[in-house]
DNA sequence: ACCGATTACTGAACGGTGTTCAATATATTT
DNA sequence: AAATATATTGAACACCGTTCAGTAATCGGT
């Protein structure tokens, strides 16, 4: 078979974006094949390289698309939301990696070869991740320099990163911990305690994280 | 070739971990090669699933090593540290990430195949690094119930391994903090501080993550 | 309407991977 | 010394990702 043409070539990348994208969460990162990816589209092995330039590539760009459902998972949490957004910011960074573990890992266990880095327009479907949570955190802190407020906002996110990551990959360190999410959130409300958080309603928090921060404040 | 036995069973499994582990070092998990090992070391492919029964058998032995270095950096730090304990404790779990990030985002990364879960044996050798940890927390806190004392631990640990994970991943979302151990250690206070620290001596302290600290309290 | 030139896609070939397991050569037991 | 048990091999297999000459559809010019 030579040219066919039945789609663009945006469609194609699209295509193979969403089968890959299945594919990857059946199976995980360690046992995804580009070949099978390919046969479930209908077209060749070789179509991957001309489209994605490897199957690394095609990774980056299933991953970039994670972000983005992830992303809308957390504006779904914001918008159902009581009072409590920055717990809803929690149950969403946690939704989207205890639903689909195996897209969650994919994210932080991809490491792309060296020599190339994240292309540009992959790095801006994945920064709107950390600006919902930084718009969050803006909004419940005390006016400061922007910059400051920015660096604290992601590191929230690593301490609440750090919790999901030792629960998806099932390490010991939190097995005895029934309630990790209620841990991560209690940690982050000390932090932002810490910063001058305005506590408008702390009315409904549960599990046994918040009770480690309603004991000892 | 045939029945060889210059070496015990036990010889030769370490034997695969050392070689293995300074091949995982270099290359990484995405091009580590179990047949590239067993090469090193001198004996045929099959060698592998014998002593290991798969290539993640021994995957999961070297990353067991890996804590098991690691954990010695803690306690070594630990013991050339001034006063300050804690801030050793996440300047070596960040030193053990920084000196061989192939090795710590593998530990991480290698998530081993539905049905089988880690050995209590690993269990053991990887439960030391946490062990030292809650240790130190322990020594700072007023006493409490030594369940949650072992959770709050554990916790802390996932804020710093959070912090880490993004350095290491080489996530966009610190590429503008200039000082993320900093961050983590700043994070770590302010969770201690909630908790009762008892704060002794507080005097040296670096980096833009701690004036965040300093700044709020 | 036709015909190069261009483009999109193919798929066999290649070198790599992990796993299996009959064959084999050394140890150990009898 | 013979028989048995054990440790190790390595060819065979089925998969993987990458390459690239080849081919067929489309396009642009006449």
């Amino acid at each position: 078979m030579g040219r066919r043409s039945d789609h663009t070539r945006e469609e194609l990348r699209a295509l193979f974006i969403s089968e890959g994208h299945a594919h990857l969460a059946q199976v995980g990162l360690a046992k995804f094949s580009g070949r099978e990816v390919a046969k479930r589209v209908g077209y060749s092995v070789g179509t991957i390289s001309n489209l994605f330039g490897s199957v690394d590539g095609l990774i980056v760009a299933i991953n970039s698309r994670s972000f983005e459902v992830w992303a809308q998972i957390l504006r779904d949490r914001l918008e159902s939301a009581d009072g409590d957004r920055i717990a809803a910011l929690v149950d969403g960074y946690f939704a989207f990696a205890q639903q689909s573990p195996e897209l969650w890992s994919a994210i932080y266990a991809h490491r792309l070869p060296e020599g190339l880095d994240l292309p540009d327009e992959d790095k801006a479907r994945r920064a709107g991740l950390t600006q919902i949570v930084e718009d969050e955190i803006r909004a419940v802190l005390p006016a400061g320099t922007d910059a400051d407020l920015v660096r604290l906002a992601r590191s929230l996110v690593a301490v609440v990163h750090g919790h999901c990551s030792f629960v998806v990959s099932g390490s010991f360190a939190l097995l005895e911990e029934p309630d990790p999410q209620g841990a991560a959130l209690a940690r982050v409300r000390e932090s932002l305690a810490a910063h001058g958080y305005r506590a408008e309603d702390f009315r409904s928090d549960s599990g046994l994280g918040d009770s480690e921060n309603r004991r000892s404040l």
